[in-house]
RNA sequence: GUGAGUGUAGCUCAGAUGGUAGAGCACAGGAUUGUGGCUCCUGUGGUCGUGGGUUCGAUCCCCAUCACUCACCCCA
């Protein structure tokens, strides 16, 4: 049997490797802007990290994450998202007792283990920021205006904020016991789903596709009236502030979000082309999870894009093909003296490729494939005379220069 | 975990009421004793997902199984 990759781990093949480097370099020149510096956290933690962090009861926990036990008996899980890893790194580390605001981000691989299906693996990867210690409106709006600026900066297209606020504690207590007193009248008309989630997690049913639910919850009470004064305040600073950044952004108060950690400000960035996962980022302020991870009670922000969701909206990558092919053909003198011009061409950082043991023609082929815009060609009538050959491949003209100088020569050929 | 769809060459896909398979692209070689991309010719490459059943005979029909895809749940 053909050994294959596992279930819902993806080989990422050179062809969508100048993607992914786009997307990550322009992350971190985004990053730098705003002024936030990479953290690197490992794979595997202890799966209490993830328990005590994320909330036991989400999905996310309770089915979708890769736990084992290690060799030394320990509870481990591979990371299901960054956040809760990133801040016990930084609780370890006392990084909050040094510097009391820290601006983080980490890229890198993620696992749950769900159903594959368009734009959701079991490894998948995220680009992520927490920033921990700032907690004016003002912040909130910044951070938002960050995800819409790498957003922007990747060429997305038909990119939408959406906005909400799920309030303190207090605030959402009353509304979730509210909710569910509106939704007990409503339960004949929920979804199998939804009548099980309106006493586990009644805010999702606010957020069901199925139209008998969706007439059901026509007139349910929203969160923005439930909003304790403070809070309320907060939410309307914030998007008084995306205004005044120009952020285009929408309110929807059902918007839902499936980490139990989030407070106030939630929100996710959707796009089209996606199929049915349709969020390409997501985040929110999270102002109890240091605590909760034992850490010292700062309250913190962050989000989440999915990288192989924003690797399917962009379009193919023009690659950089600065460089030259050497063609050579003879005896055994033009064969190594290839290999100096060679030696010599990237001795002045210009890439440069040949193909060994094979006819010439079969270079010529090479190199018209190569998307190099030159080659130099090499035989026994130019090792005779000290010179080379060198061809443009876009328009087949070609010179003959001296070897002492070609690889001037073919800088100045490429840098035209 | 649930549902639907699809599994034939490296890729995209044809195919016959059941008689062991084709095209395009890609790759390799040639037409051109030392000049690629275009054109033409030639070639390599498939246990027709796997196992079982029906049959003289199955890639095709039946059953099972696995894989992939999409959707639900949930999320990036």
């Amino acid at each position: 049997m053909e050994i294959k990759a596992i279930r819902g781990m993806n080989d990422i093949l050179p062809d969508d490797m100048p993607k992914w480097h786009f997307v990550e370099q322009t992350a971190r020149k985004i990053f730098r802007l705003y002024g936030f510096s990479e953290l690197r956290s490992p794979i595997l933690e202890r799966t209490e990290v993830f328990f005590r962090g994320i909330g036991d009861d989400t999905d996310v926990v309770e089915k979708q994450m890769y736990t084992f036990t290690d060799k030394s008996g320990t509870a481990v899980a591979l990371r299901p998202e960054a956040t809760a890893s990133v801040l016990r790194s930084v609780i370890e580390h006392g990084l909050l007792n040094r510097e009391p605001i820290q601006k983080l981000y980490s890229i890198g691989p993620m696992f749950r283990y769900e159903r594959p299906q368009k734009g959701r693996y079991r490894q998948f990867h995220q680009i992520n920021i927490e920033r921990l210690g700032e907690d004016g409106p003002l912040c909130d709006a910044e951070t938002l205006h960050m995800a819409y600026a790498l957003a922007t900066s990747l060429g997305l297209a038909g990119v939408r904020m959406e906005v909400n606020s799920l309030g303190c504690d207090d605030c959402r207590q009353q509304f979730k016991t509210a909710l569910k007193e509106f939704l007990r009248e409503k339960e004949e008309k929920l979804c199998t789903d939804c009548a099980r989630r309106k006493n586990t997690n009644p805010l999702r049913v606010l957020d069901c596709k199925v139209v008998s639910c969706k007439q059901a919850v026509e007139g349910a009470p929203s969160i923005e009236d439930f909003l304790c004064e403070a809070c309320r305040v907060h939410y309307h600073e914030v998007l008084a502030a995306l205004d005044a950044l120009g952020v285009p952004y929408e309110k929807n108060p059902r918007l839902v979000r499936g980490l139990d950690y989030y407070t106030r400000t939630t929100f996710e960035l959707t796009a089209e082309g996606l199929g049915s996962q349709n969020a390409v980022a997501g985040g929110g302020r999270y102002d109890h999870l240091i605590q909760t991870l034992g850490g010292p009670d700062v309250t913190g922000i962050g989000f989440a894009f999915g990288m192989e969701r924003l690797i399917m909206l962009l379009p193919e990558q023009v690659q950089d093909n600065r460089g030259c092919f050497v063609v050579a053909q003879g005896n055994a003198t033009v064969q190594l003296t290839a290999l100096t011009l060679l030696k010599a061409l990237r001795s002045v950082q210009i890439p440069a490729e040949a193909v060994f043991g094979k006819s010439f023609k079969a270079q010529m082929r090479k190199a018209g494939k190569s998307g190099y815009p030159l080659c130099v060609i090499l035989g026994e009538e130019e090792i005779a005379q000290s010179m080379v050959t060198i061809k443009n491949l876009q328009d087949s003209s070609q010179v003959q220069v001296d070897m002492a100088g070609f690889v001037e020569k073919v800088r100045s050929l490429l840098d035209k």
